[in-house]
DNA sequence: ACATAATAGTTCAAACATGAACATTAAGCA
DNA sequence: TGCTTAATGTTCATGTTTGAACTATTATGT
């Protein structure tokens, strides 16, 4: 029996994905570039994203929502928070949520952080007609949703 | 003059990378998940991957195919070689340079990782067809390589 | 040849993410 | 009602990643 199985570097699927996690990682390193004249990291642009689309959303939920654990919630928001761009408010009827909304200041960096990202997103997309691109996206959301349950 | 500007979320293309990007993520993390029982880590194995295809790289050469600071690499080999799983040898030309093979026993790991490795993404691509899986890989090549001058 | 540049790798401190253990509060149920 | 279980957020120790400063070696240019 031999050891060296098929290889994937033979597999075509294996090749594809390789290439889509290097422009996943080359496009959030050049965004942290881009991003850093507004002292915004990528993984903070991502919660002023979804603090603007869903106001009032809990810590836990928030956390949810970028894949990443509870405690990193909260070693992230306290300096959003202490830079004016965020507020967090005890909820009413349940004592144990805080209720995360942005402040003005913080909708208004978004919208610069936005221009940019949107800029870097659609110079690295230009290549791909919209129907290729929305394939991807279709493709790209059934991978998430298959993994779910992995 | 609108600080609103056309929001990313009305834009396919925004959409759409989102789709990539949460997806990688979540594969990535499951990856995590699934190489634990070996001990390795997906850093770890995108090394063993590099060695085996390019026996003899230099730790400058597989840090700018990892995407990575030089630093990563050094803080990251020790530990690899501690356990058996690869060599650094100096170069006999430029003395400057270690070059990196894997032994015997970091071949054998990275075997028993690969079929890890291709067992996650041949589920998760299992949704497409070969087609569309090549078209995605070719638009993520040519987004890697547009960003490159970005 | 010799001074200057550039390159390979290391060290170190700071930023960041993670998961387990914890306190507080809420829900479920006898 | 009480008692148990679950959920939210925090703390803390650990491991990872990063970039800047450093050493040693090689290339370059006059």
């Amino acid at each position: 029996m031999n050891i060296k199985q098929e290889l994937p570097w033979d597999n075509p699927r294996f090749r594809n994905w390789v290439a889509v996690a290097r422009a996943c990682h080359v496009l959030e390193r050049t965004l942290a570039v881009k991003l850093a004249p507004l002292d915004l990291k990528p993984a903070q642009l991502d919660v002023l994203m979804n603090l603007y689309r869903h106001p009032g959303m809990s810590q836990h939920d928030l956390a949810r929502k970028l894949l990443v654990g509870r405690s990193n919630i909260t070693m992230l928001l306290p300096q959003l928070e202490a830079r004016g761009l965020l507020r967090r408010a005890g909820d009413e009827k349940d004592k144990r949520v805080l209720r995360l909304n942005l402040t003005e200041a913080g909708e208004a960096l978004l919208m610069r952080a936005l221009k940019v990202h949107m800029a870097l997103i659609e110079k690295a997309m230009s290549q791909s007609t919209q129907e290729q691109c929305d394939m991807i996206g279709e493709q790209m959301r059934k991978i998430a949703e298959v993994l779910k349950e992995a």
